[in-house]
DNA sequence: GCAGAATTCAAACAATCGTTTGAAACTGTC
DNA sequence: GACAGTTTCAAACGATTGTTTGAATTCTGC
């Protein structure tokens, strides 16, 4: 059974996180807010590296294998046609938009998510990759054959911009700010803007890097 | 004129705060790399939270000039009619670009930038909301001028979004090889396949939330 | 209700942080 | 070349960090 100091030290943990950094929180701010005692946090989990890891790998883990079950469930369906662009975009981000909306601990998570994927630290970023391999890798798959004309790096770059407007639509509610007075409290709405404009993004004509290949037609579309 | 000292602090701290974030930079590794003693930050800036600021206040400063003064010619040319969005998001986002381009230097100071809108810390919040406020006052005029039928709120989520795929774009060539191989050496083709996801994502259709109130068309452009 | 394992606790650990100090070295001026 | 002002330097400051320790406490199975 999870101890409960374990688990009050993790969802503690979680919400500094993501209010002060990786380095800004302290365990001794991460104890006092679990009702625990400082060395609870070695006791549990052997150091505060550990602690960090444990906690993305809480929601992590459950949220790719939700993203591949909505893959698996598609390419079912499809029976080896390939899906639409569209279809895949709202698979990926959809899942990950339905845990920010599904409770305030999932908003909190995928807040601190949104920014860890910009971390310049070394240990976060080396079993970030090793939690995304699987995930990433089928969904490349399933785009290159969603997509075959749009060239692979092409794709590369579009999802990788589609990561970036992610990040921002979730963590970025504080920067936001900046932009003037906003309402990001309803889930479903932040759901459509975002997902209209990452498939608009994504059907764009091709930069002219690609289009000199294909001269004639002025605008050639991406899908 | 400017201290020898100084500048070399600078220097060493931009390329050490982008590889080590804010807080795992620390003031011994700054005036080691700028062959610099340790007590010269405080002399010449006061505190490490005034270099950072210095840091940033350096390039930032003449960005946004540059950002303004290429509104201020495409207004001009176009003596008193709207401009085209595509316009405004190319002068935004391009003279954003081009400094990156422009040295490595620039292609540095990016990427530290574009980590710092998620930052947590409330001082460089703070400052960067000051060093922002113009900048983002004119724009946002400029593009509800520009589309006057895109209720506002959802052109700041739109321009929240571009942001963000900004961000990535610069920040994220670490993040960028969970997805695989890449070439991002190229500013041009970086510039190119940017802009043109961006446009693409501010000319989607709305989504469902304001297409109610115009339900006959069924795709209606945003712009 | 007792032995043994698991957990909690207060206290201290060495290391590192940003900052301060006061003397030494350098700079330009008369 | 002596002086005042600026800059550099080695050394130390108190505070805070993650971690460890060993005893006290609680829990578990018999």
């Amino acid at each position: 059974m999870e101890s409960d100091t374990r688990s009050r030290i993790l969802d503690a943990a979680e919400n500094l996180l993501v209010q002060h950094g990786l380095d800004g929180t302290t365990l001794r701010m991460i104890t006092a807010a679990a009702h625990a005692n400082l060395a609870a946090v070695n006791y549990h989990f052997g150091s505060k590296e550990a602690l960090i890891e444990a906690v993305f790998r809480r929601r992590l883990t459950w949220l790719n294998e939700q993203r591949i079950a909505a893959l698996d469930a598609l390419e079912t369906a499809a029976k080896g046609a390939p899906l639409k662009p569209r279809q895949i975009v709202e698979s990926y981000f959809g899942v990950t938009i339905r845990m920010a909306a599904a409770s305030a601990e999932g908003r909190t998570f995928m807040r601190l998510l949104g920014r860890t994927y910009t971390e310049p630290s070394e240990f976060v970023r080396s079993f970030l990759a090793e939690e995304y391999a699987e995930v990433i890798a089928r969904y490349k798959a399933a785009f290159f054959k969603a997509l075959p004309d749009v060239p692979q790096e092409e794709f590369i770059w579009r999802f990788h911009f589609m990561m970036g407007a992610l990040s921002y639509a979730i963590s970025g509610a504080d920067a936001l700010r900046l932009l003037g007075p906003i309402d990001d409290t309803d889930p479903e709405a932040l759901y459509a803007r975002l997902m209209s404009f990452l498939i608009g993004g994504l059907r764009a004509p091709l930069p002219e890097i690609h289009a000199q290949a294909v001269r004639k037609p002025r605008a050639k579309r991406a899908v």
